[in-house]
RNA sequence: CCCACCGCUGAUUGU
């Protein structure tokens, strides 16, 4: 068993995920997977979004006998939180307890980080005082999490308050800490007070790492200072940090928006000569550049170069092909590349949909777009208000306002609130 | 032999 969990960890490391399946049932004829086997490919699936696969391992394990554990309630939770979907997590979580399964101090980070994520921070912390109730201590996780909670839901002076509370309480900052409240500061555009919390960082003895001062290039370019963001990446390099991917990626996004391709393709083979592996993120900036410019022939050439390369396509950048295709028009080949990631294995998120739908409508194939809104269903997604919205904009300006209406009453049905 | 926290990429209705 061990070996047969350490191969398939080994075949989802590197993306060989048929592999991995394909030993997994070889070992299922012989009985031969224990909790840690179904563990680890339910781990991989939820990462990667596929979240209704883990669910179906996670019954094939008890029809085969083999008692779930924390770990296993853990990684479903989280599958159910990165999705976003925190009513199927807080059911499930209430399955296992009712089960007598215990939950530990990484079930209750798991679902206060989904809260965090939907800038929900008071259900966050109800499940802190929770975990409390329970007996159970705070670790880093849990505390780094509720500042972040605090953070993303831009409430900036409590995270401050909360944090001299936790370390009245013995907690010791860390640099993942400052990285938080100084990404929050950034994002409220309170610059002056991301500077501070750098200084008193310093202060405090922790060395900034590339994530602090990708916040910082990140936050430059998005106010439209990509010459700024510039130059402190060249002082971070001066600095004898390594710059990574995301950092240069900040930029080249900044320059991408800005249609200015040249400079952004320079970044990239900056990013090269530094030996750097681009990854589909890079790649996703780039073709977004050309979907920009209208230029879906570079769009693909570039898409086919990355897969040359051996970089593996995600949803991600078959949202960008998918959008630039119904920008330019095309919505057969969008179509077609719609087909192309199911037929791979890669989910449709909310993003995806959005773009779908949105495209169709604007081209005036609105049963398509109805079609794939409830193909949704069918995929276990929830259609949100935003695609809903979209979906009832088009059918309006078709004129179709009887359409438009039983939407919306869907939309209600389904308990969405219209915004 | 398995699980959780920070930065970069994709969509956008109405005002």
């Amino acid at each position: 068993v061990f070996i047969v969990n350490s191969v398939i960890r080994c075949f989802l490391k590197n993306n060989q995920w048929k592999e991995a399946f394909d030993l997994f049932e070889e070992a299922v004829g012989s009985g031969v997977p224990n909790a840690f086997t179904y563990n680890i490919l339910m781990h991989w699936l939820c990462h990667v979004g596929r979240l209704k696969e883990a669910c179906n391992l996670f019954a094939r394990m008890e029809d085969a006998g083999v008692k779930p554990n924390v770990v296993s309630y853990n990684n479903l939770l989280f599958g159910h939180c990165k999705q976003g979907d925190m009513d199927s997590a807080a059911n499930l979580y209430g399955q296992m307890t009712e089960r007598g399964i215990k939950p530990n101090v990484i079930t209750f980070a798991i679902l206060m980080d989904g809260y965090v994520k939907k800038k929900d921070f008071d259900q966050a912390y109800d499940m802190l005082n929770i975990m409390r109730g329970l007996g159970i201590a705070c670790n880093e996780y849990t505390f780094n999490t509720v500042i972040n909670g605090l953070c993303k839901a831009g409430r900036m002076s409590e995270a401050n308050d909360m944090l001299h509370k936790f370390m009245e309480e013995g907690f010791v900052p860390n640099c993942m800490t400052y990285n938080c409240i100084i990404n929050g500061f950034i994002r409220e555009g309170a610059m002056s007070s991301a500077i501070s919390t750098y200084q008193q960082m310093l202060k405090r003895g922790i060395s900034p790492n590339i994530i602090t001062y990708t916040n910082f290039i990140d936050g430059f370019c998005k106010s439209n200072c990509t010459d700024v963001a510039l130059k402190l990446m060249y002082e971070v390099r001066r600095k004898g940090l390594q710059l990574d991917i995301a950092a240069y990626n900040a930029i080249i996004v900044g320059f991408c928006k800005d249609k200015n391709m040249d400079d952004a393709l320079k970044l990239f083979d900056e990013l090269l000569e530094a030996g750097l592996e681009p990854n589909a993120a890079v790649f996703n900036s780039l073709i977004s550049g050309y979907v920009y410019l209208s230029n879906m022939t570079a769009a693909f050439e570039l898409h086919k170069k990355m897969l040359e390369e051996g970089i593996p396509c995600d949803t991600a950048i078959y949202t960008t092909l998918i959008d630039g295709s119904l920008k330019a028009g095309n919505v057969t080949v969008a179509l077609e590349l719609y087909s192309e990631m199911l037929a791979k294995g890669h989910v449709p998120d909310d993003v995806t949909f959005t773009a779908l739908i949105h495209g169709l409508c604007e081209n005036g194939h609105l049963e398509d777009a109805y079609k794939i809104l409830h193909e949704m269903d069918r995929m276990d997604l929830h259609p949100n208000v935003l695609i809903y919205n979209t979906l009832i904009n088009g059918y309006f300006r078709e004129g179709k306002l009887q359409e438009a209406f039983r939407l919306h009453d869907e939309m209600l049905d389904r308990g969405l609130v219209p915004d």
